[in-house]
RNA sequence: GCUGAUGUAGCUCAGUGGUAGAGCACUCCCUUGGUAAGGGAGAGGUCAUGGGUUCAAGCCCCAUCAUCAGCUCCA
């Protein structure tokens, strides 16, 4: 193995390196250790398969992975933050919290939303089909299943065939189900003659996607078979180009604040002139676009970072990486040009100048996808989401028997408030209940006795804070409708 | 897809060739309790699926499916 780079690394002029530990002599750019004596903590971590040369095509080898550290506190610091990690696992959590599972019989990658997890999602929906709105988006339906002539069209038949769910036959055409929503956007744009006044053209959808992923690649929420992307795609002139993408970073940065992730990364995502062959689209077009979307960043006044050679074929783009509560990054919204299917499509609009041209796409998705969105959204509140998330937002303890018909009005008045109720009826110690709901990571609990049904009052027990006391309910349905109304991270 | 591991009750897991187990959850009974697990009884299993070896397989062998840790690829 250190032959394969010996002979490639000592061309004449070639500057090499042999690092030394006591005995041991290796090959290598380094650096090493100068002793290994420096090395104070370390352990094994795992075992297993790598590439030769990260090319899958190459035999594989066996990689022991360790990690080292000057000293046991480093080592323990960073074991406790893989701890936490896994603690926040949304595999997990998922299951503890009752949100949403994966069921072998109906096949790998493919989500099941249980109530919980589906009221979750409802409300996420639904706020981002009211902002689209709000935005002067429209929203849109296209269906599961297109004939293969469309894919073929579009492109996808050919270049994207192995991500493809396999055609179905039907009548006398294929049909196959759609691993993006693109098509089906540009024939509801191509299905009335556009104006320059019609535009630009906002259509959204929260549409579902299927795509073959290979069988050892998926991972719970955040790789899956079949996902929802709320996807649009705005059709506009070269000169609507920068303030559509501006308006395109607000609207990313107010679903980041609004869901709780506070920090971001942006890259612009350029190609590399030096490989003109490999991209779609003309040199004009191309520099129009790369200029349109930095000057947006600049405008917004936005830190980002330029990756050269990161183009899709079909045109620049800037994503927008979330930085979440244990500071892991995750790549979800993406603003990206598309150069190539106005073309294959031959979408055009009349200009004031009375002449056809061809309008410039975007294609943008803010969640990226409404799963991967909530796997990352319960590993970054573990769990415990703020009360407007929160599946179950109060739950109520009676402390004995004699209290469940107290309980019951007080149930009925904070459902009259648009609030979610879980009432635990069981026979089972004030004790338990207040664990087991606890365990449910409901924001609040309301214990009440003799003296709350006297005062019409409740004891709140507020997630992370413990027993605060009575408060008429009034006040407590006040109180938490305001917080939800604000969308509030805080309790 | 590749390498390695794993798959037993709803959940977490024990069981290493000879009658399938525990805790929690569930149902019923007792208990009516003031801020994180009260007590008792009961019910619950094609031991992932399909083959094979054996007098006998949850356990050994093969294949398939799924999951996990990586590799590779992506929203």
């Amino acid at each position: 193995m250190k032959m394969h780079f010996v002979e490639r690394f000592t061309q004449p002029g070639e500057k090499i390196s042999l690092y030394r530990n006591g005995a041991f002599v290796d090959f290598c750019r380094g650096p090493h250790v100068p002793s290994t004596s420096r090395v104070k903590a370390f352990k094994v971590l795992s075992l297993a398969g790598a590439y030769w040369l990260g090319d899958e095509k190459n035999p594989q080898l066996q990689r022991l992975y360790g990690t080292a550290f000057f000293n046991k506190k480093e080592m323990d610091e960073h074991f406790a933050r893989l701890e936490e990690a896994a603690r926040r696992d949304h595999r997990v959590l998922g299951k503890q919290l009752d949100l949403f599972s994966i069921q072998e019989i109906a096949g790998a990658g493919l989500i099941f939303w249980h109530p919980k997890g589906g009221i979750i999602r409802k409300i996420m929906e639904d706020w981002m089909r009211e902002e689209c709105i709000r935005r002067g988006y429209d929203l849109v339906f296209t269906p599961h299943v297109m004939r293969h002539e469309l894919w073929k069209i579009s492109g996808h038949a050919g270049y994207y065939a192995q991500n493809m769910y396999t055609p179905m036959e039907l009548d006398d055409a294929d049909y196959q189900l759609k691993p993006m929503n693109c098509p089906g956007h540009i024939l509801i744009y191509k299905n009335t003659p556009k104006s320059y006044r019609d535009l630009p053209v906002r259509l959204a959808e929260l549409g579902n996607v299927y795509r073959y992923e290979r069988s050892g690649t998926m991972h719970g929420l955040l790789r899956v078979r079949g996902f929802t992307q709320d996807d649009a795609h705005i059709f506009c002139t070269p000169e609507q180009i920068e303030d559509e993408v501006v308006a395109c970073i607000d609207f990313a940065e107010a679903v980041l604040k609004t869901f709780g992730f506070a920090e971001f990364k942006v890259e612009l995502s350029t190609w590399d002139p030096k490989d003109r062959k490999n991209y779609a689209g003309s040199d004009d077009k191309w520099s129009l676009a790369i200029d349109s979307l930095e000057h947006a960043l600049q405008r917004k006044g936005i830190p980002f970072r330029t990756i050269s050679g990161e183009a899709a074929f079909y045109g620049p783009k800037i994503d927008i990486k979330l930085v979440d509560a244990l500071g892991r990054l995750w790549q979800l919204s993406t603003v990206q040009f598309d150069f190539n299917l106005p073309a294959r499509f031959d979408l055009e609009y009349v200009g004031e100048d009375g002449e056809r041209h061809q309008p410039v796409m975007v294609h943008r998705a803010l969640f990226g996808s409404v799963e991967r969105f909530f796997g990352v959204l319960i590993e970054h509140y573990a769990g415990a989401f703020p009360l407007w998330l929160a599946p179950m937002q109060v739950g109520l303890v009676p402390i004995s028997e004699k209290h469940i018909d107290y309980a019951k009005t007080v149930q009925s008045q904070l459902q009259i408030a648009g609030l979610r109720v879980e009432l635990d009826d069981r026979n089972e110690k004030m004790n338990a209940k207040i664990r087991d709901l606890t365990m449910q990571k409901i924001p609040y609990l309301l214990v009440m006795g003799d003296k709350e049904a006297a005062a019409n009052a409740v004891s709140v027990r507020t997630r992370g804070k413990g027993d605060e006391g009575s408060i008429p309910l009034e006040e407590f349905i006040a109180k938490a409708k305001k917080l939800v109304e604000e969308k509030s991270t805080y309790l």
